[in-house]
DNA sequence: CTATCTTATGCTCATGGAGAGTATAAATGG
DNA sequence: CCATTTATACTCTCCATGAGCATAAGATAG
């Protein structure tokens, strides 16, 4: 790097050193439920620092997450790397950051570790989950406060726009959900000190229901849920998620799991189907109610083919 | 953190410690050429290492490119994290990370440092410009080179996904072109070792046309393309490279540049007007050739509104 | 055995958006 | 006046999508 004496600005000095960690959102849907891997009694996602001897932020990722949970990792992308708000109170301590990914398994019989488990991920986000209609708290403890917060400031035209924010990310006013929406939801609760979280670091009073987790860790969450439900839309990744075989009503009940909201069954049918992104096993279903299904596995080939292009799946983008 | 010591894993030492580059990408697009900010005479782009000064990563990112650029920030999106892949050479070097941005603005009159500039990025990504159709490095340098790289395998399978992959994502053999794989065409020219960055590294014969830059920002650059080339269908980004006031045909190429092709000029009108993106400013445009077209300006309106939701544009996703 | 419940699966219909093309208007320069 | 260039208004077709109807194929309660 010859010319790095052309920037003499970029000296390193020993004080820019900084510590990053890694932080895993791993999820699974299990007949119906999506779940993300937790630690420290379902307060903290697995997590560790970026250390030398991990050659890769992915394998370094890896290889905690195994040691934390027993689970391998299969499907990864990286989701979004934060720096700590200097929240940490000390203000000596070095920088350190947090390089967060998603990854997608099947939850396995008896793979937990001495510390880890499936949580719900709807624990943590009980008003993101709308398969049975808007949730109760949404009308009768979210919007009231949030309309409270906007109300909080005097200017007229600032309580609007606290207002109308509040109303387009979390659907009031009879505006329409959008699932995807669920980080801007987080942060705006965060922003007003509706989450224990932030209550506990800036003091105020708590709030909304939903579990808090340790650090940053709700919020890498709510990143982590944003970027898969957008993600199931155009990418076949939902199959990361399913057993070999299964029937369409499983799939559709996975990925409506995963949105937090429900799909037309016929269209999904056909959307599935039109695509060719699964074919027979030439089994049926045993042990179901009602008629049998058919039983589909996931077309390989579709990755070989479309890996890069994409996939659709009826949940609208408007 | 008293669950800390739950985790005696996670010990950091200071062999841990590691070093944290932001690296920024930033865009603007001046009568229809893309360009992007560099330094180093246009090899590097604007980057420094994340200090302990700087009290977030956009804040330390921001005093980079105004120090290196004189060149104020404005949009700012996170783009991806990478850790070098060991390319140093020394092993025992520390870690080293680069955080990306994506920035977008406007050129400047005179605002270039001593060592900074604009640079088209089609000059570091000649076959990304499609808008006088397929360029012409594309059938005579890439494919076939691409065709030996797929035959230099002995496996007959292996040659054939190779071939796939690369007819995929170049959009050869009569497949479309799809102009958000950006990156993966980068990438799969590094793979196959036909780009200047990787001889550099590990040695072969170089090849294909496109300017290189140090490390790894060419493939940065080609993260940030991708990424702003997916943006502009769902989001009203473009308007942060627009002047203030424009004619639809100047939003319009300014898309074009960066989708690197061309739109259907009616649609593309039909489009903007009807998600009311814009406003008329009153005035017409002067000095232009043809009848004069009526200015418009950005509805501001419409962040308020939809910053959260989204927009479309006449480039289909397919 | 039959009514009922549950799920599977096939089909139709209306709507709206997107791609593509035609036609006309308003400027400029010869 | 004509050719050229850009602006702007419409139209037409195709298809994806949302929604609903109808029927099939099992299990189970009575």
């Amino acid at each position: 790097m010859s010319n790095l004496n052309k920037r003499p600005q970029k000296t390193v000095t020993a004080l820019d050193a900084i510590t990053a960690d890694l932080v895993a959102v791993l999820v699974a849907v299990t007949d119906g439920h999506p779940k993300i891997m937790t630690i420290d009694h379902a307060a903290a996602l697995p997590s560790g620092p970026f250390q030398f001897a991990h050659r890769s932020l992915q394998m370094g990722l890896r290889a905690w997450v195994e040691a934390q949970t027993g689970h391998p990792l299969g499907y990864v992308e990286q989701l979004y790397t934060f720096a700590d708000r200097g929240r940490s109170g000390d203000p000596d301590a070095p920088h350190r950051i947090s390089i967060s990914y998603l990854g997608l398994t099947r939850e396995e019989e008896g793979r937990e570790g001495a510390d880890a488990q499936w949580s719900s991920w709807y624990d943590y986000f009980p008003w993101e989950d709308h398969r049975d209609g808007p949730p109760a708290i949404l009308a009768k403890i979210i919007a009231p406060k949030l309309k409270a917060w906007a109300r909080s400031v005097d200017e007229p035209a600032l309580q609007k726009t606290r207002w109308r924010r509040a109303a387009i990310t979390f659907g009031l006013d009879g505006r329409e959900w959008n699932e995807e929406l669920a980080l801007q939801r987080y942060e705006l609760l965060y922003e007003a000190a509706l989450i224990p979280e932030r209550v506990r670091e800036q003091g105020g009073e708590a709030a909304v229901p939903g579990r808090a987790m340790t650090g940053d860790h709700r919020r890498i969450l709510a990143t982590g849920i944003a970027r898969l439900r957008a993600k199931i839309k155009y990418r076949p990744v939902v199959f990361e998620l399913m057993p070999d075989e299964f029937t369409l009503l499983q799939l559709q009940r996975s990925v409506e799991a995963l949105a937090g909201r429900l799909v037309h069954k016929q269209n999904f049918r056909r959307l599935i189907e039109q695509q060719e992104l699964v074919e027979e096993t030439g089994a049926m279903a045993t042990d179901t109610i009602g008629r049998p299904a058919k039983l589909f596995r996931f077309r390989q080939g579709v990755l070989a083919e479309r890996a890069v292009v994409g996939t659709k799946l009826p949940l609208s983008r408007s």
